[in-house]
DNA sequence: AATTGATTCAAACGTTCGTTTGAAACGAAC
DNA sequence: GTTCGTTTCAAACGAACGTTTGAATCAATT
């Protein structure tokens, strides 16, 4: 992670620690003492507590976003004028979400454990945000989701689609537990690999009859 | 849930604000308000914050596993020399752990928010209370599904293992989530149906190829 | 009625929290 | 080299935190 500028340093030292300790659980003081930074810096740069922890969400969801985005898109494309198999399409979702919290360049794994965290907080300012991004998304990809699942009645498909974003979300935040249960035969850090089990384990679910 | 002693009106205000607020989030002086009991009283009756927290978490996570494994006992009776269907295996985990997060009384729906908030929590002390938990469920539960899914290889099975567990927690976390983005279609109050749409996507994904 | 052990209570302990302040240090423009 | 807007700094603010204390209250036993 650059650690060029104060705001960097601040905003990469927040993540780490939102998301071992929980939004509350993490101090300022800590957060500064571990940038290197004064306390006050954060007050100056960001506002307050919460707005920081506004600007640690924004920096990684919205690239995250558009990239699923693109990556459906480009699918799109490649099938031209037939609709885009649903393999294609649970890839465009899980995959850039997988490889950025595999990718430690760009806060990765960490950025996953606290999104994870996030999820089930129910502050309103924070839902607001998650779920719209999430919206945003869905939007894009209802479409093509319906279109490769045809025969799922519309309740059905809401259900499954939560059920995939559990996995999703449970794959992401935790690269420890899986390690710790297989007894170290499932290896976290193959990013492909994981992508490709959980596309075939969420396709099969998806189309299940 | 029934309010009778302080150490009873102490467990359910806790469960609540740990629940909404975090374990760091919620302040004893919050907890033993909405108790309407004195702040000294959570020393006297389990010694520490932690420990409080402790005690909320073994109310209920004893006797779910314990159902589980009822429950899956139930169904090896029942199919005598033969293996248990798969579909029986994932209604024997999920099914009580549902339930139980519907149950109004018996603290169901929040304290399931609390156990996924607690999922990512690296605290120690809470890891070590979950995982052994949850492996004392996977010892008796890995014989069954190893049985039904015989053509799975080992890393695949324990994968696929770690994406039922996100679906489920996910499922028993948030009960909101679902209704906002199916737009009321899909109800999450209905418990058994629920359960079913679940056990089915499960087991379509762990049957893929 | 007196005694005893369990429970509750109000009050205070020392820490740590998020936030604010005002001065010091800095860097670019003139 | 002086000026001016930006950034950093040490210090302090009041509030809230988990925990401790010792006296008051209660219920049951003698």
């Amino acid at each position: 992670m650059p650690e060029r500028s104060t705001k960097d340093r601040i905003l990469n030292a927040a993540e780490t620690l939102f998301a071992l300790n929980g939004a509350s659980g993490a101090s300022l003081r800590a957060i500064t003492q571990r940038a290197k930074v004064n306390l006050a810096a954060v007050h100056y740069h960001f506002g307050s507590k919460d707005r920081l922890l506004e600007a640690v969400l924004a920096r990684r969801l919205l690239p995250l976003n558009a990239e699923r985005i693109r990556c459906l898109e480009a699918y799109q494309k490649e099938a031209g004028r037939k609709k885009v198999r649903l393999e294609n399409v649970i890839e465009a979702m899980v995959g850039p979400a997988l490889r950025l919290s595999r990718d430690e360049n760009k806060g990765g794994r960490i950025f996953m454990r606290l999104l994870g965290r996030l999820v089930l907080e129910p502050d309103a300012r924070v839902q607001r945000l998650l779920t719209g991004q999430f919206e945003t998304v869905l939007k894009k990809f209802k479409p093509a989701l319906t279109a490769a699942l045809p025969h799922l009645e519309h309740k059905v498909f809401f259900w499954r689609l939560h059920f995939l974003v559990g996995s999703m979300a449970h794959t992401m935040a935790d690269s420890e537990r899986i390690q710790l249960i297989s007894g170290g035969v499932c290896d976290p850090d193959d990013t492909e690999g994981t992508i490709e089990c959980l596309v075939t384990f969420l396709c099969g679910g998806l189309r299940a009859k």
